[in-house]
DNA sequence: CTTCTAACA
DNA sequence: TGTTAGGA
């Protein structure tokens, strides 16, 4: 049994993940509703969260806190972790990617979320990451 | 008792 | 996002 699967595998119950994000369940399934996240399913349908779906709720409530909306998280999430199967293309995440590092979007986020909006540039928080892709 | 979906005096 | 109804 390798590293992925252990992190993959479904283990919590909503309510457990509930208390180690301290999210609401209505934001955790609001937040699988717009594919941030796919944890799995019962045989009854209740769902069931790995590691990865732990670590990422974490990631989103970090992302939240700043302030970013969904829209915004969504496209920051899908940069990081590319899901061809989703909104992009695997032609645009590749070319995102070759324009964007890590490095960069990092920049690009602590300028435009802790600056922007003090100079009338609230794109991110208001979901406009538009102008990053251009 | 916990979780699910759908909906909003 | 919260909350509630009604069911599993």
């Amino acid at each position: 049994m390798n590293d992925d699967t252990r992190r993959t595998m479904p283990l919590f119950s909503i309510g457990i993940v509930k208390s180690l994000t301290e999210l609401s369940a209505r934001q955790i399934r609001y937040y699988e509703e717009h594919h941030l996240i796919h944890p799995a399913r019962t045989e009854g349908n209740r769902r069931l969260f790995s590691f990865n779906d732990v670590e990422r709720l974490l990631e989103i409530k970090s992302l939240i806190e700043k302030g970013i909306n969904l829209a915004g998280i969504k496209q920051v999430m899908e940069l990081q972790h590319p899901e061809p199967e989703e909104s992009f293309t695997a032609e645009e995440i590749q070319e995102a990617q070759e324009e964007l590092s890590e490095k960069d979007l990092r920049k690009m986020l602590k300028n435009e979320i802790f600056q922007g909006h003090r100079h009338g540039k609230s794109s991110l928080r208001q979901g406009e990451l538009s102008r990053f892709f251009h």
